[in-house]
DNA sequence: AAATAATACCTAAGAATTGTAGGTATACCT
DNA sequence: AGGTATACCTACAATTCTTAGGTATTATTT
């Protein structure tokens, strides 16, 4: 009857995405959802089943490049932001920041967010 | 070929109307959407495709009820959280703002919350 | 040695949510 | 008379995700 809590919020997947490789200069399927995993303590967990076809789309839109590597016996498809692309990437962060920012100032009005 | 930038985060819109009705008593459709206007200075729009079905759903669900009211010729469908499912809201905003938290952590590990 | 878990990729089908684009009706202003 | 604001609604399409599988190799446990 309830969802669960593990539920991504529709849409903030491909921000999750291009986050990660901002920061890595190429990082793989499997390698990404752990990573979530990590960060987040458990708590958010991205499935696969979401994560290659998004990937897949990013790639296909130009963003995203791909290389395969053999490591250990299995292949690896690495993903990495295309060179030129990387403003795309920033534009778009900026722009979910900026969408959270909103939320947050209907869900919770009176909290302020401040650097460390 | 880019997204618009008022779209909502998909599942954001029920935290939306609990919050707002957690604060106010009752609140009408209509009415929903020109707060949320006015709290994020036009930067996001809730829009009534999606407000009114999401309302109907919640009320669905039992946690909304409504009751009718004509002001000035016009009629207005007053919508409230239901007595006792109060802590079903606050439960559900818990959650969404649980899940905000994390998805910061990925997108802006260096970003604290304090309160003003 | 066999079974299970972990690693690593993938797709198909369906559910859920939202935007777009309409519709209806009243009140107000020019 | 026409346009704008108020106030409700629905249908259809697009998007995104979950669920639930599938394949294959390596590591670990029984």
């Amino acid at each position: 009857m309830n969802d669960l809590p593990q539920q991504i919020l529709k849409g903030s997947l491909s921000a999750i995405i291009l986050k990660l490789l901002s920061e890595n200069e190429s990082m793989y399927g499997y390698e990404i959802c752990q990573r979530v995993k990590e960060i987040t303590t458990g708590q958010m967990r991205v499935t696969e089943g979401a994560l290659y076809p998004a990937l897949h789309k990013l790639e296909g839109e130009g963003i995203l490049r791909t290389h395969t590597q053999q490591v250990e016996g299995r292949n690896r498809k690495y993903y990495s932001i295309v060179p030129d692309q990387h403003g795309q990437a920033v534009d778009r962060l900026a722009q979910m920041q900026a969408f959270l920012d909103q939320l947050q100032q209907v869900l919770n009005p009176q909290a302020n967010v401040r650097l460390t």
